[in-house]
DNA sequence: TGCCATTTAAATGCCAGACAATTAAATAAC
DNA sequence: GTTATTTAATTGTCTGGCATTTAAATGGCA
């Protein structure tokens, strides 16, 4: 196995392509233990070094994992959602944040794809998702409680809401888009009659679902988008205003 | 800056992490270079090849570059979509063949998101999108047309229509989403007689898209759910059979 | 002065060799 | 047979060095 013919890529990122493809073509399989460290810097012709900046590389991708000790070594790594899930939510949050994405764009995108799961949801969520949401709400109406942690239980319940659909693929995308968007929402400071207010939507959205009504599931979603984009327009003018 | 020795984490992953943080927080903006690999080792009290492993796994991450030479060093890399897309459906790809998930529930969240999609795109798409579209169709229908080759232009077609709702950030995700499945897709065989069904739902989600029909649009799409879930139970049966 | 070739310095890319730390298995002692 | 010890394999880390690349500084020349 060698590589660099001539490419203008690093050496530790050619040996990364040429596992990462192995492994994304069932050649290596879950849990298989790579050759050491030793052995791959034989087979690729580099140096030890170069090969591990090459395992870095896909450590950081959650392709492998590493062990120490005698019968260590680098294994193929089995990809769960939720490890994934941080991964996603990381890209998701820069995406947002590096490529001026309006609050708007960003917004639509989490309520046409939250919208989405509505139906499914209303039809298979469990006595345990309703029991999240329930709790969720309750804990939003607390007085006293910071702003930060409003938004992180909105993004609990937002999150029960989906992973009622039963689907981890969909809990999996979702999670992205959801979490990606709760530094967005931190920004708009809540005020107690807007926390009211969606805790008033929050209520129906579950009431309907408790009900199995897909339809009134999906009409609290709407209210809640609109309200949202309502109170991101007025916070936008009042800065402008005092500015 | 330094570190936690006693963590039993690697000093590669502890710095890497560090180094993400400040991203993500904003401490490091976009182009701004960092110190170079030899300060970077003064700073965190590590060797150079240990900063280096640092830095490949953010590179591996998309959140850096680097360049030589006498200007050169590691630079903020600014996370665009185009760069997120392969890594999110290389991930995609991976979870989906790693846990077993099986064809109905890939099927199921793929159409629920893209349906999500239909209203949006029926309401902004482009004539460039309806000549994509078109193009695909075309291209679908010509015969001697491989099983890979239909699937890519498959694909095509389907990113076209999530395009078509001119947000991004649904772009983004609906890409992990549809593009993640062709490998499940390749396994099924299409007859001409399948894929002139599938063509036939095609052409109706065009026609309904460029009359800005987003009923007609989501029923295309439900369609091509079912017939698609049909497909793979009678090819799975089929194997079945022959085993 | 103005332009072009050369040198220089800074940085990453890569390597060799070594030692430390960890871990499981082989071995020895009782 | 059980426990303690040794051993070997492997990753983690460091030191020091050389090669390569690149832009800027320098110098020569018209």
């Amino acid at each position: 196995m060698k590589i660099d013919p001539n490419s203008n890529a690093d050496l530790s990122a050619q040996i990364a392509k040429s596992i990462r493809d192995a492994i994304i073509s069932g050649d290596l399989i879950v849990d298989q233990r790579l050759p050491s460290e030793a052995e791959l810097s034989d087979q690729f012709d580099v140096s030890r070094p170069t090969v591990r900046e090459a395992l870095k590389r896909l450590a950081a991708q959650s392709l492998i994992r590493t062990q120490r000790g005698a019968t260590g070594g680098a294994f193929v790594n089995k990809l769960s959602f939720e490890e994934a899930y941080p991964q996603q939510i990381t890209t998701s949050t820069l995406l947002l944040s590096m490529n001026a994405v309006s609050f708007e764009t960003a917004c639509e995108a989490r309520y046409t794809l939250e919208r989405s799961c509505a139906p499914l949801s209303a039809l298979r969520r469990t006595a345990d998702h309703l029991a999240t949401m329930r709790a969720e709400i309750h804990r939003q109406s607390q007085p006293g409680l910071t702003d930060e942690a409003f938004c992180a239980s909105d993004v609990a319940f937002h999150r029960a809401l989906v992973d009622g659909a039963g689907n981890p693929v969909l809990s999996y995308q979702l999670a992205g888009a959801v979490e990606a968007m709760q530094p967005l929402m931190n920004m708009i400071t809540f005020s107690a009659r807007d926390r009211a207010k969606i805790i008033e939507l929050h209520t129906a959205l579950a009431d309907a679902l408790e009900a199995n009504n897909a339809t009134g599931v999906d009409t609290a979603l709407a209210g809640l988008e609109s309200y949202t984009t309502h109170l991101a327009k007025s916070v936008m003018e009042k800065r402008k205003n005092k500015a």
